[in-house]
RNA sequence: GCUUCCGUAGCUCAGUUGGUAGAGCAACGCAUUCGUAAUGCGUAGGUCGCCGGUUCGAAUCCGGCCGGGAGCUCCA
């Protein structure tokens, strides 16, 4: 065996080791707290957590005094023994022990299964392992509890919420400080920080999950629109625009009345009712239908940057990540089924493609029929085989999400990572047999009769103002040229120089360059400092000498001075920059 | 929406047991003309999220709203 068996190299050994620190924690809680119920406690990725039922509020304060409780426990280094019990007296034990929440797990648990609990001093929790052999094994100096959360029991808002203690360990102080460090360092890349410092972007009290864009936030969107606008048109794509508002009528006939109310703000226009649109599909269907299709023309590639608008919950919102207002850069495929598994493929590529300019990881998964769902059992089942087959001909790794589909068909969502690990789905890709059915979508065939396309529903970038967030905070600000806000600054070392530099910054600008001047009375390590903290790629130092020779003086965010060379050698590289999007 | 914490100048934050507000940065003005991450001096800026209550007196205590953070639920 590797001598790597008892470190957090080996995974095993790193959950149970965390799972025997939540236990600890329970353990802890229950000393403090004796009426303490217990529900459920696992490893995570980057610690543990465990949902108690306490009437105690679990503050800052208690959360101090646990973690010391919790040290003890360690210290005083109780073996964990594991024992096995009947059903009939696991049940006893848990009514014993007023633990309700593993009353109802017992029952949970399959007919067959093997129910075993461990031991640690005298505290015993059900519990399948394993873990490690002594609570002397977990470090005690290398245990934090970080926050306490409420959580719902068994994940469900119409439960009881339990408070939910999260906590992280190592095997050493140094990985734990540098753990704490990484999210200390992870957070200055906030999309919600940068977006203020950088002036990019942000959230008013008068008007909660709806963003405002400032001017620098504006040519970032601008850039990704143009990019999305070449790579869509290379696709086969033509783009649409369809109204804000539409007629309630619309909204009863696609299902979003029943399925989606709550989520949708409403308005009256002459005492008639319309509806914001919280999603395109339903404008994109009267596009469709505007004339008669020819099995030639299909498919058919319908992109739109939709405005939608959605009732979020308050407490769902976060900065530019999840909104109430936002664009979407849908579109909708009109196809024959035999195009189908053609347009699936076509489209993970171009993700895939999109994806790769911004060197993303991305996750994939496969969500399928929802409780609340339209159409037939057998459609649903055959568009969910249509995707899987897609995903693993193209030999994608994917997570399977059942039940998570759109009410009207399965989907493939491609999630992106932010700046804490937590992931967000950004692309998706949705198959509709539904709404070509509500809406009585035609095309003539070859055989000269009507028949009913097939519908594919899916963004790309996601929506703009999550992806737009999501990059921010994979280049931490210091957005690639072709994005950047403002390219290059131009800063004369004195007044001496100021025309010169003019000279050059108009020179840029003509050259189709986003180009800023700094012509304050400051010192130039002053000017560097200010353009360095904005992450301004380029910066171009303009003194007397540069005046004389006709060159310029380049310097890079990143690799600072790069030295002076022509206006037009500079020009080649930031041109060839911009034009391969490095 | 739920649990919990929070809300003081544009930003980051002080403000001791209730006695009606302060710093740094930014802004503005003046001086400085400087070679790769902070020149100096000065000026201005706040109904302490909002509403109500307790009190002789509230940024501070209590209640209700609004907004935000973390998480749960839900989702692009």
């Amino acid at each position: 065996m590797s001598e790597n068996l008892y470190t957090f190299e080996n995974e095993d050994y790193k959950n149970a080791y965390r799972h025997t620190s939540s236990h600890i924690l329970a353990h802890a809680v229950k000393r403090l707290f004796p009426d303490a119920k217990f529900a459920i406690g696992p490893a995570i990725a980057d610690g543990f957590y465990y949902d108690i039922d306490v009437s105690e509020t679990i503050t800052p304060e208690v959360l101090e005094q646990i973690e010391s409780e919790m040290r003890k426990i360690c210290k005083e280094k109780f073996p964990l023994e594991r024992f096995e019990l009947s059903r009939a007296d696991a049940l006893k034990w848990a009514r014993d022990e007023d633990e309700p929440y593993k009353v109802e797990l017992i029952n949970d648990l399959p007919e067959d299964a093997v129910i075993s609990f461990y031991r640690e001093g005298d505290f015993v929790d059900l519990c399948a392992g394993p873990h490690v052999d002594s609570t002397g094994r977990v470090k005690a100096n290398a245990l934090k509890l970080t926050s306490c959360t409420g959580a719902y029991w068994r994940g469900d808002s119409n439960n009881k919420m339990l408070q939910r203690v999260y906590g992280t360990c190592f095997m050493s102080k140094p990985e734990l400080d540098e753990h704490l460090h990484r999210i200390e360092e992870a957070k200055l890349r906030d999309h919600r920080k940068l977006g203020r410092e950088l002036d990019l972007f942000a959230l008013f009290d008068e008007g909660p999950g709806f963003p405002f864009f400032f001017p620098k936030g504006m040519v970032i969107r601008n850039e990704l629109v143009n990019f999305w606008r070449e790579e869509h048109r290379r696709a086969g794509y033509v783009e649409i625009s369809t109204p804000l508002i539409l007629n309630e009528d619309l909204w009863r006939r696609s299902g979003h009345w029943d399925l989606y109310k709550d989520n949708m703000y409403f308005t009256d226009i002459d005492d008639v009712g319309f509806a914001i649109k919280p999603m395109n599909c339903p404008g994109g269907m009267l596009a469709f239908k505007r004339k008669m299709w020819s099995y030639r023309e299909l498919p058919v590639r319908m992109a739109e940057l939709g405005v939608v608008h959605r009732h979020e919950l308050s407490g769902a919102l976060h900065g530019l990540m999840r909104v109430r207002n936002f664009t979407q850069d849908d579109a909708h495929l009109y196809m024959t089924p035999e195009q189908i598994p053609d347009e699936i493929t076509s489209l993970i590529d171009l993700v895939d493609r999109i994806y790769k300019v911004f060197g993303f990881d991305y996750k994939v998964e496969l969500s399928t029929r929802p409780e609340k769902f339209m159409g037939e059992v057998d459609r649903w089942d055959a568009a969910e085989k249509l995707l899987e087959e897609a995903l693993v001909a193209k030999k994608i790794n994917y997570k399977l999400n059942p039940g998570d589909g759109a009410f009207y068909g399965p989907k493939i969502d491609f999630h992106l990572v932010d700046c804490l690990g937590r992931t967000w789905q950004c692309a998706t890709l949705q198959l509709d047999f539904q709404m070509p059915e509500r809406f009585e979508l035609e095309y003539v065939g070859a055989d000269g009769e009507k028949h009913r396309p097939v519908m594919i529903h899916r963004t790309a970038l996601g929506s703009l103002e999550r992806f737009i967030a999501i990059i921010t905070e994979h280049y931490a600000g210091a957005f690639p040229l072709w994005l950047a806000p403002v390219q290059v600054i131009v800063m004369p070392i004195t007044d001496r120089t100021r025309d010169y530099a003019e000279a050059i910054a108009e020179n840029l600008s003509n050259a189709g360059m986003r180009v800023e001047t700094d012509f304050r009375s400051e010192k130039i390590g002053f000017k560097i400092r200010e353009a360095q903290l904005q992450k301004i790629p380029y910066m171009l130092v303009l003194g007397d000498k540069e005046a004389e020779s006709g060159l310029v003086t380049v310097r890079k965010r990143l690799d600072g001075d790069i030295g002076a060379m022509s206006f037009e050698e500079f020009k080649a590289i930031a041109e060839n920059e911009i034009k391969n999007k490095i």
